[in-house]
RNA sequence: GCGUGCUUAGCUCAGCGGUAGAGCACUUCCUUCACACGGAAGGGGUCGCAGGUUCGAACCCUGCAGCGCGCACCA
C-alpha cells in the first residue's frame, strides 16, 4: 500500500494478487492433505459452452461458488473447486457452420463432410474455447485451473462410452422407431426437455368435406394446419358424439391435394375417445405423421402413415403439386387458400395456440416419426427418495435450496419419461454402435472384421454432462482403479453444486441418476439454485434483446469486487435478480469507502505498521465495547448467512457494519482520541482499530478477494501471521469467530456494554437536529449543555464534543437550570441543551416542541392502549409485557420533559 | 387445468407474530486534513383486496385480484 491513492484502483491490484493466487498454487486441491482434522470441500463448476463468452448469470452462479470455496477454506477445508467446459453439441456446431457460411467457405456442412467439419470445430474449440475461463479469472474465481477438464476429453469420451455400452448390456438403452421432437432448423431430434411451448397467433381454419355415401352431406373439421391435409388417414369423433354416431364407418373425401382424383382421397371416419365434443366442431383430422396424438390414434386404428414433409420442413410431392417444395408455414398459407379456392372453407378466424419450439433453434418442432436411441433412466428410485422434501422431517441425504425445488424434482422424477439420447449431429460423442447387415455391436472398439459401419449419430450433450461430477475426477469404471483414486475419494461426493433452476431435468436430475448408478453414491449434498438475472424491466437477459451487459466491461470500469458485491447484494435467496448496473456502483463505491477506512487507520501511525500493543482492556472506552460488540453481531450474522447460502442478507450485514457502524460512529468518534493529548488511550484505540479491521478483512474476503488481499498485505497484517493462516495470503486466514465467553469477560462485554455509546449517538443526531431546527450552520462550532442521567466519563463527553461539533460542551448537574425557551434533546443518556443566549424564536421553539410532543403523545397512547387491554396482560409472555412497560417508562419520561420545556418556555 | 412464486417508501428489495427497514432516487445543508465513489439532517408507506385465527397480523389461515415461472394441454 505505498503510495497510498485517495481512491481504490482495481486493474492493477486484480490482475497482480490473481496471478500470485495462482502462481503460489493456492486453488490447487490435494487430496493428500485431507484428514479428520482438514476435511473436503468440493464443487464442481456447472461446465459453461466451450463457445461461450461470460454473461451475467455466469457471474452470479460463479461469484456464489467462489464465496463458497473461499470461505471454506478459511474454515480450513480443503477445496477442490473443479472447471471446466462443455462441448454443448447444437449449440457449438451452430456457431461454427454458421461462422464458415458466413466467410462463404461452405453453403452446407455436407460440402465439408464429417470429418472435415469436426475437424474444423476442434481448431474453433482450440482457438476460442479458453475465453470463458479465462474471464472466470477476471473474476476473481478460485477454481484449481490444473484439473480443468472438457467434456470431449480423451479420457472423458471414454467414460461416456463406457456408460453407454453399460446401460446398453443392462437393456435400459434401446434403439426404436418413434414419434420424436424434430428440430426442421438443426436437422436432428430432440428430447422433451428441450421443447419449449410458446403461445402463437395464427388462425383456426374450418373446412369441410363431403361423406362419400351421403353425397350434398358435409363435415365441418377445425384445424390450425390445414398444410398436413394431404397426410391425413382419417378423421375422427368421439364415440359417444350423438352428432356424428351414425356416420362412424362411413367414409369422406379429403380435402387435398386437389390435383389427385377424389376417388383416390378416399378417408374413413373412425371413432375415437380421444376426441372431445366441444373443441372446434367435434371433428378431428388424423395425420399420423405429423402429431403425436394422431400418431397413438393411428396404432389403435391402424392407419397408414403418409409423410408431407422433408427433415428441414418443406411439404413433398405427395401433399400435391400445389403445395410440393413449400415451406410449412407458406404451405398453410397456401393449402387455406386452395380450400377457399374449391368452396371448402368455412372461415378463418384467428387463433392463438401453444406451440413447441425448440429451445436452441427457436423454431417450431415437428413430431416426426424417426429411428432414434432411447434412455430408460437407471437407479430412478434412490434418486427420487434422497432430496430432502420442503415440510417433510424425514432424514434425507440432499437439500435443495430453496427447497420447493425438491418438489419440481420430485414431480419430474415420478412422470419420468425415456429419454432420446440420440442426435443428428456430428459434433459430440459418437453412439458406440456399429452394423452390419441385421447384426448389432455395441462396444467400446469398433468390431473385428469387415463391413462394419458405425451408427452415424452422437449423443445429446447432456448424456456426458450427467457424469460430470466423477468422470471430472479420473472415473474410469473399474472396481480398483477407481477405489485408489486418491481424488475420487477425498472429493466425492461433492459438497455443494450451484446451478439454475432451469437445468433440474436436464443436469441436476441425470446427474443424481449417474451418481447413484455409477458411484453407488449421491453426487453432491446440497444444490443451491439462484434466480434468473433479468433486466430493471424484469426481461430475462438475452443475446437477441442486447439487454446483457458485457461483465467484463462492467470489471474494467468498476472492477471485479464491486460486480461481485453489487451481484451478491441484489440476489436474495431463490429470487430472479433484477440487475441494474447501479447495483456495481454501489460495490465500487463501497470499496472505496473500505480502502479509506484503512488509508486513515495507516494515517495514524504511518504505513505497513500493525500495533504492537495488546487491546488493554482497563483502557476501552464506552465506543471500543461498542464496536467490539457489534463486530461480535456481524460476525455472527455472516457467518450464520453464509451457513444458509443467504448472500444478500451476507451483505447487507457487511454494509451495515462497516458502513454504518464502524464508519459512522466508530471511526468518527475515535477522532476524539486520536486528535487528543492522551498517548495511551491513543495506543489502544489503534489496538482495537487494527483488531476490528483484521477481523473485518477476513469477513470481507470471499466477497471482494482482492481489495481484502491488497489491504491484508499493505498494513502488515500478513506480517505476524504464520504462512499457512494468513502469512501468505489472506485466502487462508482463519474465518473469524464471535467472541467467547472467556474473551467478552476480559473485554468486559456484557449484554448491555453497547447501551452507553449507543445512547451517546442517539443523543448526537438529536443534538444534530436541534442545530437543524434551530437553523444553525452544520460547520460553525457552538457550544452545547449536557445534563446526564447517570454519569459521563470523560471520554463520552469528549466524544458527544467532537460528533456534535461543539466549540465546548458544558457538563452540569441537576441544580442547573436552562434559560427560558433552550432548546433541548433528551434521551436515556440525559438532556442536552443548545444555550442560544438571546438568539431563540420562542415561537419557533414553541412550535418544534409542540410537533414533537405530539409525536410522543401518540406513541405512548399506543402502548398504554395495549398495556390497558386485559387480556394482553394476562396471555403475553413476561418479556414482552416487560418490554412494553419500559417502553412506556421511556415515553412518559420524554413527554413529561418536552411538557417542563414547553411550560418553562410559556414562564 | 395442476403446481409454484411474487404483490411492503417513486424504484429495486429485506423483514415472515410483538415500536414499519435498507440501498438508490428526492429535499436542505456541508468541499472541516480517510473517503464528494464522501458527510449531516430530512420528507415519503392505512405492508394488493376481503374475511378469519390471536391479547396483538406486513408476518399465520381462507378466499379474491393482478403479475411471473414450471408442468400438462384440444385438433
Amino acid at each position: 500500500m505505498s503510495e497510498i491513492s485517495k481512491a481504490y484502483e482495481p486493474q492493477s491490484v486484480e490482475s497482480k494478487w490473481y496471478q500470485f493466487w495462482e502462481d503460489q498454487g493456492c486453488f490447487t486441491a490435494d487430496p493428500a492433505r485431507v484428514s479428520a482434522t482438514r476435511p473436503a470441500y468440493s464443487i464442481v463448476i456447472p461446465p459453461p459452452n466451450v463457445t461461450g463468452v461470460l454473461t451475467m448469470g455466469h457471474v452470479l452462479n460463479n461469484t456464489i461458488q467462489d464465496i463458497l470455496a473461499r470461505k471454506a477454506r478459511m474454515d480450513g477445508k480443503e477445496v477442490l473447486w473443479l472447471p471446466g467446459t462443455d462441448h454443448a453439441g447444437i449449440a457449438t456446431q451452430n456457431v461454427v457452420e454458421k461462422t464458415l457460411k458466413k466467410a462463404g467457405q461452405i453453403k452446407h456442412r455436407d460440402d465439408l463432410g464429417r470429418e472435415a467439419l469436426v475437424a474444423k470445430i476442434w481448431e474453433w474449440k482450440e482457438t476460442y474455447g479458453g475465453i470463458i475461463l479465462k474471464q472466470l479469472r477476471a473474476l476473481g474465481a478460485s477454481c484449481d485451473w490444473t484439473r480443468t477438464r472438457f467434456t470431449m476429453d480423451p479420457e472423458y469420451s471414454r467414460c461416456v462410452q463406457k456408460v453407454f455400452v453399460d446401460l446398453y448390456k443392462k437393456g435400459l438403452i434401446y434403439r426404436g422407431k418413434r414419434m420424436v421432437n424434430w428440430c426442421p432448423a438443426s436437422l436432428t431430434a430432440l428430447s422433451d426437455e428441450e421443447v419449449v411451448m410458446k403461445e402463437q397467433k395464427g388462425f383456426m381454419y374450418h373446412f369441410r368435406v363431403e361423406v362419400v355415401e351421403l353425397p350434398g352431406t358435409f363435415l365441418t373439421i377445425a384445424t390450425t394446419r390445414p398444410e398436413t391435409i394431404p397426410a391425413d388417414t382419417a378423421v375422427a369423433v368421439n364415440p359417444n358424439d350423438p352428432r356424428y354416431t351414425h356416420l362412424v364407418g362411413k367414409y369422406v373425401y379429403r380435402a387435398l391435394p386437389l390435383d389427385v382424383p377424389k376417388e383416390q382421397r378416399i378417408i374413413p371416419i373412425i371413432a375415437d375417445d380421444h376426441v372431445t365434443f366441444d373443441f372446434g366442431t367435434g371433428v378431428l383430422k388424423v395425420t399420423p405423421a405429423h402429431d403425436k396424438a394422431d400418431f397413438e390414434i393411428g396404432l389403435r386404428h391402424n392407419l397408414p402413415v403418409i409423410d408431407v414433409l422433408t427433415p428441414d420442413g418443406k411439404l413433398t410431392a405427395e401433399a400435391g403439386a400445389d403445395l410440393a417444395g413449400l415451406d410449412r408455414f407458406v404451405g398453410r398459407k397456401r393449402s387455406a387458400e386452395l380450400l377457399e379456392a374449391a368452396g371448402a372453407l368455412d372461415k378463418a378466424e384467428p387463433y392463438t395456440n401453444n406451440v413447441g419450439f425448440s429451445e436452441r433453434a427457436d423454431v417450431p418442432i415437428e413430431p416426426r416419426l424417426s429411428e432414434q436411441w432411447f434412455l430408460k433412466y437407471p437407479s430412478v428410485e434412490a434418486s427420487k427418495a434422497c432430496v430432502a422434501q420442503p415440510g417433510s422431517d424425514a432424514p434425507a441425504p440432499m437439500r435443495f435450496f430453496p427447497d420447493r425445488w425438491a418438489k419440481v424434482y420430485d414431480h419430474w422424477m415420478g412422470g419420468i419419461q425415456d429419454w432420446c439420447i440420440s442426435r443428428q449431429l456430428w459434433w459430440g460423442h459418437r453412439i458406440p454402435v456399429w452394423y452390419r447387415d441385421s447384426e448389432v455391436y455395441c462396444g467400446l472398439e469398433t468390431p473385428a472384421g469387415d463391413g462394419w459401419t458405425q451408427d452415424p449419430d452422437v449423443l445429446d450433450t447432456w448424456f456426458s454432462s450427467w457424469l460430470w461430477p466423477f468422470a471430472t475426477m479420473g472415473w474410469v469404471d473399474d472396481q480398483d482403479a477407481d477405489a485408489k483414486n486418491a481424488t475420487l475419494k477425498a472429493f466425492y461426493p461433492t459438497t455443494d453444486l450451484v446451478t439454475g433452476p432451469d437445468i433440474i431435468f436436464f443436469w441436476v436430475a441425470r446427474m443424481i441418476m449417474a451418481g447413484y448408478e455409477y458411484m453407488g453414491d449421491l453426487p453432491f449434498r446440497n444444490v443451491y439454485f439462484t434466480g434468473i438475472i433479468r433486466d430493471k424491466q424484469g426481461r430475462k437477459m438475452s443475446k437477441s434483446l442486447g439487454n446483457s451487459p458485457d461483465p467484463l466491461d462492467l470489471i474494467a470500469k468498476y472492477g471485479a469486487d464491486a460486480l461481485r458485491f453489487g451481484v451478491m447484494r441484489a440476489a436474495p435467496l431463490g429470487q430472479d435478480v433484477l440487475f441494474d448496473e447501479q447495483t456495481v456502483e454501489l460495490g465500487r463505491n463501497f470499496c472505496n469507502k473500505l480502502w479509506n477506512a484503512c488509508r486513515f487507520r495507516q494515517m495514524i501511525t504511518g504505513e505497513g505498521t500493525q500495533s504492537e500493543a495488546e487491546i488493554n482492556p482497563a483502557l476501552l472506552t464506552s465506543d471500543d465495547r461498542w464496536v467490539l460488540l457489534r463486530l461480535d453481531q456481524a460476525i455472527r450474522e455472516v457467518t450464520q448467512a453464509l451457513a444458509e447460502y443467504k448472500f444478500s442478507d451476507a451483505t447487507t450485514t457487511l454494509y451495515r457494519f462497516f458502513w454504518n457502524e464502524y464508519c459512522d460512529w466508530y471511526v468518527e468518534a475515535s477522532k476524539a482520541v486520536i486528535y487528543g493529548s492522551d498517548e495511551a488511550l491513543k495506543v489502544n484505540k489503534v489496538a482495537v482499530i487494527d483488531f476490528v479491521l483484521g477481523q473485518l478483512l477476513r469477513l470481507f474476503h470471499p466477497f471482494l478477494p482482492f481489495i481484502t488481499e491488497e489491504l491484508w498485505h499493505g498494513m502488515g497484517f500478513a506480517q505476524d501471521m504464520p504462512d499457512n493462516q494468513g502469512g501468505k495470503t489472506l485466502m487462508f486466514a482463519l474465518w473469524p469467530k464471535p467472541l467467547s465467553d472467556d474473551e467478552k469477560e476480559y473485554f468486559g462485554l456484557d449484554d448491555t456494554a453497547d447501551a452507553v455509546a449507543q445512547a451517546k449517538y442517539d443523543l448526537v443526531s438529536l443534538g444534530r437536529g436541534l442545530r437543524r431546527d434551530c437553523k444553525i450552520d452544520p460547520a460553525k462550532k457552538i457550544r452545547f449543555t449536557v445534563r446526564p442521567a447517570g454519569t459521563l466519563s470523560p471520554s463520552d463527553v469528549e466524544v458527544l464534543k467532537m460528533l456534535l461539533n461543539a466549540e465546548a460542551l458544558e457538563v452540569v448537574d441537576a441544580a442547573w437550570t436552562s434559560e427560558r425557551g433552550t432548546p433541548v434533546a433528551v434521551n436515556a443518556l440525559g438532556e442536552l441543551f443548545l444555550p442560544l443566549a438571546g438568539l431563540i424564536d420562542l415561537e419557533a421553539e414553541r412550535a418544534r416542541l409542540t410537533k414533537e410532543l405530539e409525536r410522543v403523545k401518540i406513541e405512548v397512547t399506543k402502548v398504554q392502549e395495549k398495556l390497558a387491554n386485559p387480556a394482553f396482560a394476562a396471555k403475553v409472555p413476561v418479556k414482552v409485557l416487560e418490554e412494553h412497560q419500559a417502553r412506556l417508562q421511556e415515553w412518559q419520561v420524554k413527554e413529561a420533559q418536552i411538557a417542563a420545556s414547553l411550560a418553562n418556555l410559556a414562564a
